[in-house]
DNA sequence: CATGCGTGGTA
DNA sequence: TTACCAAGCAT
């Protein structure tokens, strides 16, 4: 029996989520003054996926070395995909050096403030394109990860988890912002709470600051849903990327095929298949005398 | 729209 | 220990 009902009140007071945010952020060095709208993208790239403990000292390290989109650019990629080092999905790396090369070379090395335009860069699609042109920029966008759509799932919905992606999820959350230049803050703070207290496994539903929630209203039911399949890892053709491209990121010049080889000897089909993959992605490729390097280590 | 794509911490 | 999970993107 769906309610449906005009919502005249947003059921997440945003002044009441500010606050919260204020009181219990944490410090995070890209939302520090001072950070430029560059520096916050490469922060975006490497949090795809990845968990910030294991993002801060390689972004720091990252913006130091290259603070611009066309220090990035002039970089080698093979440099690059080093400094990515184990954040894991390498193609961001490489995706992040292509993006940093059409900023520089196409937007007078200036990042793009328009999701439109942001969303056509390589790497960019649409919460990595939202979160530069709020975060960077202050743009009143809704910006939805999967965070927010946990959330809005429950305090909104009245539901567990949030279910797939949808064109929903992002009228959800343009009901909910702010009319006002606080925006930016109601979407850092939405994204904060996901991932703090209103989490996927355990939420801490005690500290929780929201005076309403629709899943707690109804008695926290469980989950129906036959969760998605969990990604393996172990003995898949990930894995095997893995340890091929580690043996590179230590090599500054080219290795022979044998080096890469004693890499993966469970199954040599697969490893021939894993390299194959490393150099379609264009993360690897193959000297003249054909032994193998990181793209662009000659460069 | 489902799938492939890294890695390591935690329960 | 296995299983799950962590600010997605491209195809």
């Amino acid at each position: 029996m769906a309610v449906i009902l005009p919502q005249a009140v947003p059921v997440i007071d945003a002044s009441t989520l500010i606050d919260w945010y204020v009181r219990a952020q944490r410090d995070l060095p890209w939302r520090r003054p001072g950070v430029s709208a560059w520096q916050i993208l490469v922060s975006e790239f490497m949090l795809q996926q990845t968990p910030v403990a294991r993002v801060e000292p390689i972004w720091l390290a990252w913006i130091a070395r290259w603070p611009t989109p066309s220090a990035t650019a002039d970089a080698g990629a093979a440099d690059v995909l080093r400094a990515w080092g184990k954040l894991g999905y390498p193609r961001r790396a490489k995706r992040l050096h292509e993006c940093a090369t059409v900023i520089a070379t196409e937007h007078g090395d200036v990042v793009p403030d328009d999701v439109d335009t942001l969303l056509s860069l390589p790497g960019i699609g649409t919460y990595t394109a939202r979160a530069v042109a709020c975060f960077a920029y202050g743009k009143r966008v809704p910006v939805v990860d999967t965070n927010v759509r946990r959330v809005v799932a429950r305090a909104v919905h009245g539901l567990p988890d949030a279910g797939s992606p949808s064109t929903r999820d992002l009228a959800d959350v343009e009901a909910l912002l702010p009319d006002d230049e606080t925006a930016p803050q109601f979407s850092v703070a939405l994204m904060e709470l996901g991932a703090t207290v209103c989490t996927a496994r355990s939420p801490r539903c005690g500290v929780c600051p929201l005076e309403h929630c629709g899943w707690r209203a109804r008695g926290f039911p469980a989950g129906t849903a036959p969760a998605k399949r969990v990604q393996k890892y172990a003995g898949t053709d990930r894995q095997v990327r893995g340890r091929l491209l580690d043996v590179l990121r230590g090599k500054d010049s080219p290795v022979t095929r044998a080096e890469l080889d004693v890499a993966w000897t469970v199954d040599t089909a697969q490893r021939d298949r894993a390299l194959d993959s490393l150099l379609v992605d264009g993360l690897v490729e193959q000297t003249a005398d054909g032994r193998f390097a990181l793209c662009g280590e000659a460069d």
